[in-house]
DNA sequence: TGTACATCAGTGAACGCGCGTTCACTGATGTAC
DNA sequence: TGTACATCAGTGAACGCGCGTTCACTGATGTAC
């Protein structure tokens, strides 16, 4: 419950069982509130079809209709959730890739496969309804999946750039990182529904598969 | 829902006579076409939640209660479906490698692999249903994830005890060729519901990053 | 300064709906004597 | 042979439930004069 996911929401003495009303002109907070616990719920139940906002508005702690402040309905709230969602593990990315030295084209794009596959193992009902159950998308816009290509072809001509040769095209070999990346993270939640393996063991076999991957991608030396 | 409003009376106005009554003794028949229908549903719906037995009802032309002489309640309509679906597509793939010659084992394992992702492009609700969301499984039975790298590593190995050399041990190489499958599929899936690219370009574009998959798995002669 | 009023954040009860499930039943088809 | 009965395939109406959504409201906090 007092679980915070972003740096920015601060609540210092939040009230247990009981809700504080918030502040005048602070009432935006509640619609933040209600997308980090409609995520959270999310994470819970794995998909979007067993989230009702009468159970959103629980988990908050509000009345159901108080929602409606902030998210004209339910497909509103989806929508919003599936925006905030999707520029969280953006953001966790240019975080990683700016972690890694500007010399290690490699090390980068590695850092970046890696916290998108860590986003997707600890949270697989975002996950799964940014990229597997996308709904409708403005035409000009590009699906997430895309701009994921994107950014990880970016990194593959930096590796390039720095004499590694690739055995595909640069877009190609992107989407077979983030394809077979996707799938493993898949496969992976099927499995933890079942096996009782730990997290970190799910991960480093993940993890491991996309290094398969990767040095699939590049001639060998 | 906001259409809500609109919903007050929409009476189906299905066909009076349009189902007849089994004969004796071929009460069974009914099953099937309860999982039928509800593998077609699935198709259009594309995910379990939305499944009803009211809808399942409705497709085949019964009444919602003539589901509970075949099936013990919902999960277990479900359930059902899972296996049914899931033993359809084993079927078809074991036709489709027997149908390429003996001689000619990557051919064996191209048609395999060509046939999962036909099946998963063609049935998009049982694939996710049997890969994605597949319920709780007996423990000492495999997944059908694990069956199908089996079957994979399986035609890997009759492909390397005929000359070819893999980059990878067979098995991970198996994971790689069923989880790169996996994910372009869900990929495409999700594309699908936006792109109006034909069925058979989707198709054209799997088989390629399968194929894509595949050569990168075999080291360059 | 006090006070009237506007605005804000959020509530509680109600609505109509489709759902899964139960239960007593119906009418056709087979079987025993 | 006829007839009583068992069995079968399937029905119709009802139930309680949680859902999304609406609407009139409450009480606290700000602002104007």
């Amino acid at each position: 419950m007092t679980g915070q996911r972003f740096a920015d929401a601060a609540p210092e003495d939040l009230p247990k069982g009981a809700r504080a009303r918030n502040r005048w002109g602070q009432g935006d907070r509640l619609r933040t509130e209600i997308l980090v616990a409609a995520g959270q719920l999310l994470g819970e139940l794995g998909t979007v079809d067993g989230l009702t906002l009468r159970g959103v508005a629980r988990h908050v702690g509000i009345a159901p209709a108080s929602i409606y402040a902030h998210f004209p309905d339910k497909s509103g709230l989806v929508a919003a959730l599936v925006e905030y969602e999707y520029q969280r593990l953006v953001e966790l990315m240019r975080r990683a890739e700016a972690a890694e030295s500007d010399g290690d084209p490699l090390g980068r794009l590695r850092a970046q496969l890696h916290t998108f596959c860590h986003y997707s193992l600890a949270n697989p009902g975002s996950y799964r309804l940014i990229f597997v159950l996308r709904p409708q998308e403005d035409d000009d816009r590009r699906t997430s999946a895309h701009t994921l290509v994107d950014r990880l072809a970016g990194g593959l001509l930096a590796c390039e750039a720095a004499g590694a040769r690739l055995r595909l095209p640069a877009e190609r070999a992107a989407i077979v990182l983030v394809v077979g990346a996707h799938g493993r993270v898949a496969i992976s939640h099927v499995r933890s529904v079942t096996a009782t393996s730990s997290p970190t063991d799910a991960e480093r076999q993940v993890f491991g598969f996309v290094d398969d991957l990767l040095s699939l991608v590049f001639e060998t030396p």
